[in-house]
DNA sequence: GTCCGGGTAT
DNA sequence: ATACCCGGAC
C-alpha cells in the first residue's frame, strides 16, 4: 500500500481546492443544510448526470418538501414526478425510507452512517455522503468521481486498481475539519477530469460495461410503469399492447413488479400500489 | 442506430 | 456476479 508524504498531501489538497475556488459548480443542494434535501439529491445523483438532476430536484422538493409529505404520497404520483430519472426502484425505496424515518426516528434522518445504511436504498456511498454533506462528518466516501481523482493522481500507470487500495488515500487526504466542502471540491475535480482527460476509471478493477438496453427487462419494466403511472387500471393485454413487446416477457415483469411492491392486481387489472 | 454512466439489492 | 433505467453524445 502506498503512503503519502505530508507535502504530497498538502499540494494535492491545494490543487483540488484551487480548482474548486475557480471552477466549483454552483449546485442547488450545496445551498442547503436540510439532510432530507441532501438525501434526495444524493439518491438522484446515484443514477443521473448532474445537469439532468437539477430541474428534477426542484420539482421533487416542491411536490414533497419534507419526509412526512413523501411518506404519505401516493406511489403513482411519486413515480410520475420521478419519470425520466430511471431506476424507479429507488423512488420506491425513498418512499419506504421516509415512512420508516417518520415512524421510527422521530421524523429526523440519523447522522450516523451506521444507522443511515440500514435504511432502504442507502448503501455505503449514500450513507457516507449524507454524513459528510449534511452533518459534516469526516467519513471516508467512495464514488465514481472520487475514484477517478485518485486513480488519476496516484495510480498513474496502474491497471486494475482496486478500491481497497484507494480508500486509505482518501482517508489520509481528507480535510477532516471541512469534510463536506472537501468532498464537493473532490467531486468537482473528478468531474473535470472526465471531460478533460478521458476516463481514468477504465483502469479501475470495478469498471464494467452494462448490458444492452434494447429489449431488456429494464426497458419492459420502465414501459409497464409508464403505462400505469397515470393511475388508470389496465388489464394484462392492454399493458402488453401499450408496451409493444413480447407478451411472456411482459407477464414475467408484471409478476416481478408485483413482488417488489410497485403494483398489485385488482380483479383482472393492474394498478400502482 | 450504438455507446455510455452509476450506487444498491440480491 | 448481475440486474436495475433513461436520455444524451456521437
Amino acid at each position: 500500500m502506498k503512503r503519502l508524504t505530508p507535502s504530497t498531501i498538502r499540494s494535492f489538497r491545494r490543487k483540488v481546492y484551487d480548482h474548486y475556488r475557480k471552477q466549483g459548480r454552483d449546485l442547488p443542494w450545496r445551498k442547503t443544510d436540510d439532510p432530507y434535501h441532501i438525501l434526495v439529491s444524493e439518491i438522484m445523483l446515484q443514477q443521473t448526470q448532474v445537469e439532468r438532476v437539477t430541474g428534477k430536484y426542484r420539482e421533487f422538493l416542491r411536490a414533497f418538501p419534507n419526509l412526512a409529505s413523501l411518506a404519505r404520497a401516493p406511489l403513482a404520483r411519486l413515480l410520475r414526478i420521478w419519470s425520466g430519472m430511471g431506476y424507479n426502484r429507488r423512488a420506491l425505496s425513498l418512499k419506504r425510507l421516509a415512512q420508516q424515518v417518520v415512524a421510527g426516528h422521530q421524523g429526523k434522518l440519523p447522522a450516523d452512517p451506521a444507522e443511515l445504511i440500514k435504511l432502504p436504498g442507502i448503501g455505503p456511498y449514500t450513507a457516507g455522503a449524507v454524513a459528510a454533506f449534511a452533518f459534516n462528518k469526516p467519513v471516508v466516501v467512495m464514488d465514481t468521481n472520487i475514484r477517478r481523482v485518485f486513480i488519476h493522481e496516484f495510480f498513474q500507470d496502474k491497471k486494475g486498481v482496486r478500491d481497497v487500495d484507494i480508500l486509505p488515500l482518501v482517508e489520509e487526504t481528507l480535510d477532516r475539519k471541512h469534510a463536506g466542502r472537501w468532498y464537493n471540491a473532490l467531486m468537482d475535480f473528478g468531474a473535470m477530469l472526465k471531460s478533460k482527460e478521458g476516463n481514468p476509471n477504465r483502469r479501475s478493477a470495478h469498471y464494467t460495461r452494462q448490458s444492452p438496453f434494447e429489449n431488456s427487462n429494464r426497458q419492459v419494466r420502465g414501459r409497464i410503469l409508464k403505462a400505469l403511472v397515470g393511475g388508470e387500471p389496465l388489464t394484462g393485454p392492454q399493458i402488453t399492447k401499450a408496451v409493444g413487446m413480447d407478451r411472456e416477457q411482459v407477464k414475467k415483469n408484471l409478476a416481478q413488479l408485483g413482488k417488489e411492491g410497485f403494483i398489485k392486481k385488482v380483479g383482472r387489472t393492474y394498478v400502482i400500489i
